[in-house]
DNA sequence: GAAGATATGTAGACCGGACGTCATACCTCC
DNA sequence: GGAGGTATGACGTCCGGTCTACATATCTTC
């Protein structure tokens, strides 16, 4: 099975690497999760850690890119994208027992290990907002505009996601998605009456 | 000088966890920073790093806190509030080179060491929501409303803080700053009119 | 299908650094 | 000068990431 202790380790190391950041993930505890042995790890990551970590941290990126396209598809309404991914975020988190959040977060409030990592990190967070603004536009918002809002938008749900963990309660990111979903609603009705 | 050691060690303690994350913070690099001995470290704190990171962490909580009431004070305006603080946040972060955002971000994202340190990271939370709650019910929203929209404008900035880091750019704080400032000059302007 | 080559998986040794402890030194005030 | 609070840094122990040498599986070629 070629991929499947590689596949093991990316997934184990994005867990943990949810569950307590960059430093505080050791490769011993990735080595016990995955059940693997020691040296395998040096066999497919031969950068050792940061190329555990870049590959994991691009998983848990496409994961969530994939899910927000999907969420702010052409043909689906932005506005109940924005409730939908606010819920889903929601849920995952509390699921996982409040350990499951934005996967590029605790890797940037931990320094950033390595000049890789900080590209994955940039391009995630720009890709996310041009994913988002670019649906808003389709919806007839002024460029500014959509990015402004796509700004607000990542980062209240990226903040919420924060918040909820430190409270260990969901209630900030159903707040902040109704909070958003009424600002959104409010935002194209006055592009449509614009339009009359 | 009996406090300033002490206070030297909060206070380098408090600049590494923000740069860092509670794992990266080694004993040895406060050390180093601070130019005290090892020793000293246990004399002050005999709960070793988790009471340091404790204090260093409420230190951190109560310079946010401070500002916060300061921007919402009841005779200030809300709405110039919301610029000030996004606008001070980000001048802060780019001053020290995306290093200083929350205090408690880094905390929450390293998996909370102690009970504790959940703790104050919860208070936080709770602590600036309650002050910005308090001040829009102060302007007129109502208590549900005033609620959501404070849990909307503390994940935001939060959130932008942390975008921001990644991106390397203030950008993030300046859209949501003036889209927050925007949107809550709709609100007020509907309680005024409803009043009238 | 046997031999050798290449890919994959395994085991443990290494070295540096992590945190915490201690026996001791330094004061300062009576 | 002795007693109490304060400060010190060398040391122990454990754990971190990395490496090298070995074992097994899979493929190639005749």
């Amino acid at each position: 099975m070629r991929t499947d202790t590689r596949k093991q380790f990316v997934e184990t190391t994005s867990q943990l690497l949810h569950e307590r950041g960059y430093e505080g993930t050791s490769l011993k505890d990735i080595l016990a999760k995955s059940g693997a042995p020691r040296g395998s790890l040096y066999y497919h990551f031969p950068g050792g850690k940061d190329e555990l970590v870049c590959a994991a941290t691009r998983h848990g990126v496409d994961y969530v890119s994939e899910f927000l396209r999907e969420c702010f598809a052409a043909d689906a309404d932005p506005i109940a994208a924005v409730r939908a991914y606010a819920s889903e975020a929601g849920r995952e988190l509390a699921e996982s027992g409040y350990i499951l959040g934005c996967p590029v977060a605790p890797i940037v409030l931990d320094g950033i290990q390595s000049p890789e990592l900080g590209d994955i990190c940039r391009e995630a967070m720009a890709t996310w907002q041009d994913i988002i603004a670019g649906r808003l536009r389709l919806a007839g918002l002024e460029d500014e505009r959509a990015m402004s809002f796509a700004a607000l938008l990542v980062s209240a749900i990226e903040g919420a996601l924060l918040v909820a963990r430190a409270l260990r309660e969901v209630t900030p990111l159903d707040r902040v998605g109704s909070e958003l979903a009424a600002q959104l609603t409010a935002m194209l009705q006055e592009v449509e009456d614009s339009h009359e």
